[in-house]
DNA sequence: GCCGTTATACCGGATTTCAGGTATTTAACA
DNA sequence: TGTTAAATACCTGAAATCCGGTATAACGGC
């Protein structure tokens, strides 16, 4: 017997997969949470919980950085990431943090289970269409799908003030740096993502996941 | 008893949303439909259906078009669009463009019951909790609630192009127009916003709906 | 026919960004 | 301990943006 949890606030979408596995004798869902919170307390009530379905659009914690702390807390569990959106950067993002899965919620009972046991038997599972689509982005971003570019933590950090439209001068004063020095990180970061100006960078950027 | 129609391409929505209205008599399910094409086709079927819960995040259209498109096809209609992210930007779009209500996935059975009884009293209803977040987005942006700055065609055109990353000379050449004239729709939209540059335009133009 | 709005175009000047560099210090790491 | 990557800072010059104007033709509504 496999034990599941569900962290999902959406009561249709934890309710859906319920009724989806209920069929499926070797499968329990032991447990199901609303929040990050919550699913961590349930986590520790159930140590010997296999596979989790983690909802990445929770509403109190981001769901990336909680797939990232499960995984620290619990090593050996599978992780299966649920959203709604199918795009390059959260889908890199969630297995660069430790994600086994990743699902789009508008799946079929078929691949749902597919997942699961995939994901037991040491694979990484993407939702159908997801290499696709990836592929697909960095094509549109002209990069080379076998090196996306990282940015430094420095870099995304001037990234994030230039997202809240902040100049390079007002950067420099925030972070007590010499203008010259926000213009570089800028300059190579533009140079990274390959594109001419801030705009794009910063939609280059998100589409990837670098941002946020 | 009342014909409802449900387009979502989420099957665990669908049978969420039905489960949840089984036991209520006078509400009748009389189809659903997982793309915008085949929700027409469906629509064109049961002239007698009164209500319909539109999901914004199709696969095939983009739900604010199939929303307007549908407004125009049944003036009478009433459409209550779902989404699972509250913004903004989408809510205030979605209301231009003729949605009679606004409901977040994460709803309980009873919000979704109340909002289907004010719709067909004629009222609007939007989500619980959407109000105060347009309303505290807004301030954010340091912009009137009364008075939601609206940008003209050609600003919109503009305004997309730059979001593609495109300057102001190239937008020039692209629209057979004048640098200076690109240049002036360009301040009077930093200045209809209340920004100062123009990543944080294309931002504030995203929350705000102009966009897409 | 008048009035407001939109779209168009231009000016001047200050500021910022973009694109090539170079260079030093710090941190990480094998 | 040497090597590499990251972070820092500066230079120059071209290009673009930002901000204050002004102005005119076109269009639509009342």
């Amino acid at each position: 017997m496999i034990k599941l949890i569900i962290i999902d606030d959406h009561p249709l979408v934890a309710d859906g997969i319920a009724t989806m596995l209920k069929d499926e004798s070797y499968l329990q869902i032991v447990a199901s949470a609303k929040t990050g919170r919550q699913g961590l307390a349930i986590l520790s009530e159930y140590p010997d919980c296999e596979v989790i379905l983690l909802d990445i659009n929770l509403p109190d914690t981001d769901g990336l950085q909680l797939c990232e702390q499960i995984r620290q807390l619990y090593p050996n569990l599978k992780i299966i990431g649920l959203t709604s959106v199918n795009e390059a950067g959260i889908i890199s993002q969630m297995i660069r943090r430790g994600a086994n899965g990743y699902l789009l919620k508008d799946m079929e009972k078929e691949e749902l289970l597919h997942a699961i046991n995939r994901v037991l038997d040491g694979h990484v599972y993407l939702s159908k269409g997801a290499n696709e689509k990836i592929l697909q982005q960095l094509r549109e971003l002209d990069i080379n799908p076998h090196q996306v570019p990282m940015l430094t933590r420095r870099e995304k950090e001037i990234l994030s003030l230039l997202d809240q439209g902040l100049s390079s001068q007002e950067i420099a004063s925030r972070l007590s740096l010499s203008i010259h020095t926000i213009d570089t990180h800028r300059k190579n970061m533009l140079q990274k993502l390959n594109v001419h100006n801030t705009p794009a960078l910063l939609k280059a950027a998100g589409k990837l996941g670098l941002l946020g």
